[in-house]
DNA sequence: CTGACTCATAGCCCAAGGGTATGACCTGTT
DNA sequence: AACAGGTCATACCCTTGGGCTATGAGTCAG
């Protein structure tokens, strides 16, 4: 009992909220009208909630339906990002561009960057590399690619570069951490001094916050950036990462930030490219389209 | 083919990520190791990718693993969002602790305090009720609910109130809008002379719209925040909406706010009680841990 | 009163995914 | 050298969730 919902059932909540009948839903998902009143039906009980308003003039979404179905579709955009951002992974060997890109821009940016320049030229097929920022560079020399993204804060030589985003590292602990409640910044020193959940060695984000105050005292190391964000949500203590990953749990209350006094924690964004040569094409529209979003 | 991965073999994924090792997925699962084996192996012919690195010390993820178990991560916590807020607008009946809260806060908010508040109290079941704010006012008023958080401007008579975070309305278009290239704000004339995709009549969004603007023209009306933020990524106009429903989509470029002078569109976000009486017991505690994730 | 729409129920069937049993492989220990 | 203990994969069976078609109940408009 109490089972996860499956995807598409979310996806024909959605659908009935905004199209006003089951039967409509369900020949916008190609199943069957039956299909998905059995469907509805079952993640009503699941979730024990009622979710439909059914009528002979057709299906409305009740008060709970149209809150569960604004989650919904938060969890079915998500999937979508993981979606592209999977295809473009896939890509590499036949894709018609492509791109390689940073941890960071990878994670969080490229799957939007992509999937707006896909809804332009459509069909489009994107490759998309994910290693570190050195090795981007070394893809783009060697024209493996057409375009790179990375977040070093210096330009490696041979490369033009337009700056396309801004990143800022920020101190985050769990709303029920002592730090929550400080009236006054951190210092560099405090930071210093106290023990962190970090990303391993090698990181961009754990190199950035190294050149920033020095060494830091692992509390926890962690290989990715979200695994650090769930052990500071569960209250394992502070930790140092980009304000891209973090910034919906700030919004809702899930991450506090924590001021910091004589530390700068930002950095760039770039995309690279050959220097000398002129980008065209789909790369051209990508990184315009990277530019545009960043403001 | 290319059917949507199911979420348990997301979080199976993640979990390799985290234990090092299919078969402590599968234990933490509870589920058997081959079950687990097979699972990953059709999510990454799924996904067509390769996500784990098999070894007979276990397995790691791939490079593409990191990225995508990062992808997956994030959807699990939107859905956990759901999860937490379904249970919370079930509750109702036989709920510990009843709060009502309107749209803006029950959507966006009130799932990660909740989760907050019960990861300190834990088992503690919450009714939350979702309305408008009058009808949140009224519910406070007559004690059926301990709590009520509100967006009205001015805080109803007869309750006490505590602001526990800050909203604010944003006109926000598609990145190839061409408001998105403009170079100077926009001019309150302008917005209130642009057909817009609004919510419905008697929305609190709609209603603070239109109090700072005036009338507005509607281009499409939608019944949902998130249906109207799918209409403007999807090119159909501009929208005026909460920077909570949309930040995500600003970071990563999926929508791209325009900024506007002379008007005001600011508004605070309230807890309300009976004033008199002071608040104990769990509605103090969930009090707390909103206003402390505001700040 | 009939046609057109809504949704629900019944019965059938397939395939996805669970479990157990087993085997291949590697490593460290005896 | 052989074995114990860990890894993961394969083979097999079985249950069930979810798909389909066919049908019926209900409502509304012409």
């Amino acid at each position: 009992m109490s089972q996860p919902p499956d995807v598409e059932s979310l996806r024909l909540l959605v659908l009935v909220g905004e199209l006003g009948s089951l039967g409509r839903a369900a020949r916008a998902l190609d199943i069957s009208q039956p299909s998905a009143s059995k469907r509805m039906s079952t993640l009503e009980r699941r979730l024990r909630l009622e979710l439909v308003e059914r009528g002979p003039g057709g299906s409305s979404l009740t008060t709970a339906g149209r809150v569960v179905s604004d989650w919904a579709r938060r969890v079915l955009d998500e999937l979508d990002v993981l979606l592209t951002g999977a295809e473009a992974l896939r890509g590499e060997r036949d894709a018609e561009l492509r791109v390689a890109a940073s941890m960071t821009v990878a994670e969080h940016l490229a799957p939007g960057w992509i999937a707006e320049l896909r809804r332009n030229a459509d069909g489009l097929y994107v490759g998309l590399q994910v290693t570190n920022s050195g090795t981007v560079a070394d893809l783009v020399r060697r024209s493996e690619v057409a375009l790179g993204f990375i977040e070093s804060p210096s330009v490696p030589p041979g490369l033009n570069s337009r700056r396309v985003a801004a990143d800022r590292l920020a101190v985050v602990v769990a709303p029920h951490h002592p730090w929550s409640r400080r009236r006054r910044p951190l210092t560099a020193a405090e930071l210093a001094a106290t023990p962190l959940v970090v990303r391993e060695l090698g990181s961009g984000t754990r190199d950035t916050l190294e050149r920033a105050v020095g060494a830091v005292q692992p509390l926890l190391e962690l290989g990715s950036t979200t695994a650090v964000r769930s052990a500071v949500m569960n209250g394992a203590g502070p930790a140092v990462l980009s304000v891209l990953a973090v910034q919906a749990d700030l919004a809702d209350g899930r991450l506090v930030e924590v001021p910091v006094d004589g530390l700068d924690l930002r950095r760039s964004l770039r995309a690279v490219w050959p220097s000398g040569r002129k980008l065209g094409g789909h790369a051209a529209t990508l990184l315009a389209v990277a530019v545009r979003s960043s403001q």
